[in-house]
DNA sequence: TCAAAAGTGTTTCCCTTACACCCATGA
DNA sequence: TCATGGGTGTAAGGGAAACACTTTTGA
């Protein structure tokens, strides 16, 4: 989880429900890489995924929207559930009690931000050219980092990031996902970095493009001229994305 | 969710976890058809699946491993969340008044259990002939009923069990988890009959056979005289279940 | 000797793999 | 004209699908 803005901090955690946190793995793609949205805490050095809490009459899954939301500027973010994180041993209050001080708050040891919690882990695939990172009120930061050299992360955060890679894996031809991760317009080269990156395998080229394009839910768009040395690829885009 | 045992409620639910339940889909295989453990609460009509809610230091799967245990008689329960139920639209007190009503209590409107909960859905897999089902105190019943026969559930559990079935056809192949629905020792027939019972359809049988003989990881036991009139089928084990 | 269920063999087909070849482009 | 990346052709290999055949048992 990730302490919401100081504005809906009370005592209680009125409007909330107690207990329950999310947090969103939001995946991008860049520059052949694979990266995730991060926040740092204000006046520390706690990184953490974006999370947020379930206000009272809200949707599970609408919460995890909005978190989403916000963090990105994005609406129509594809999103889902992969695990829920519920050890004990993930219950730690002492990085909160620090964060909430050196902010300016002095919570009581039954402020409900020190509860113990149970954290439904969302992954989220957006397109990094499209969305804007922006941090929450308490949060100085919100970048994205390659999945290769990210900061040390509070709590399971780790954990919680390497478990939704294994389920995006999972998922990435069953579904057919990895889309979400693209522009609009994309080449079959990138399509295929894309897929090399989440499966941390190379895959034979023309095997993948007769294969994706065999799924027949592309369509070829256009030429692209990209002013390299070599013949210009094919822009491809998925058929049922809006247009 | 499922309401507990009265010595274990109290308004505030002290002990426990608030907002979130575990919602249990327990299958087991027998006659050809998939079963699932269903109670109904004392005193009234209506059905439920097996549920329980956290205890303060316990971890998350813990819970749901001794729901399972307690309706069973079982240990060593394969388990596996599946989904997580958060829609609002699941709120709906009225059932839970009644039930405590109806069996002398009479809880104020802010009792723990009339509140908004999570749900998280697990489905456990056992065996059928080595479960003795078990209904907790406040249930008069807990009994196995076929898939197709269930009678109406309270709540959303009519679509939390299909979530569930739906979750192990997609894992059925995937992490071989069909053999925790069958004895230790059990038919090719057997197996074949489950399989088909949770995908739906019919398979070839000399393309299971070697299908599944193939993954290597059954060991042929014995011949079964059944005293049917034709050939007597080999016995298999699951080369590292438990002897 | 026949029916029923179990086990195995065989052929076909298709998808994947692997590699080869051609195309377009800028240096 | 050469290197580079993109697109397509083709042959080999492996597994699934479909069907045939054999085996074992009780009626």
């Amino acid at each position: 989880m990730s302490i919401k803005p100081a504005d809906e901090i009370n005592e209680n955690g009125t409007g909330f429900i107690k207990n329950v946190a999310i947090d969103t793995v939001i995946f991008g793609f860049h520059d052949n890489m694979l990266k995730v949205l991060l926040s740092a805490y204000k006046n520390t050095s706690y990184f953490a995924l974006p999370g947020g809490f379930i206000r009272e009459k809200e949707n599970l899954n609408d919460a995890a929207r909005r978190v989403a939301s916000e963090r990105t500027g994005l609406d129509d973010i594809f999103l889902e559930q992969f695990y829920v994180f519920g050890d004990y041993a993930r219950y730690d209050p002492e990085p909160f009690k620090i964060i909430m001080e050196v902010n300016g708050n002095h919570p009581s040891e039954s402020h409900w931000l020190l509860q113990r919690f149970i954290s439904i882990g969302y992954y989220a695939l957006v397109d990094f050219t499209k969305a804007t990172p922006t941090p929450a009120a308490i949060f100085d930061s919100c970048n994205w980092y390659d999945l290769n050299s990210m900061p040390p992360l509070i709590q399971d955060h780790t954990q919680i990031v390497q478990k939704a890679l294994e389920a995006l894996g999972a998922n990435l031809d069953n579904k057919l996902i990895g889309f979400n991760l693209l522009p609009e317009d994309f080449t079959m080269g990138e399509l295929q970095r894309l897929y090399e990156t989440i499966l941390g395998k190379k895959l034979l080229r023309p095997a993948f493009q007769r294969k994706i394009l065999g799924l027949g839910i592309l369509e070829r768009v256009a030429k692209k001229w990209t002013g390299g040395a070599h013949k210009a690829p094919y822009l491809y885009r998925f058929i049922s994305k809006k247009m």
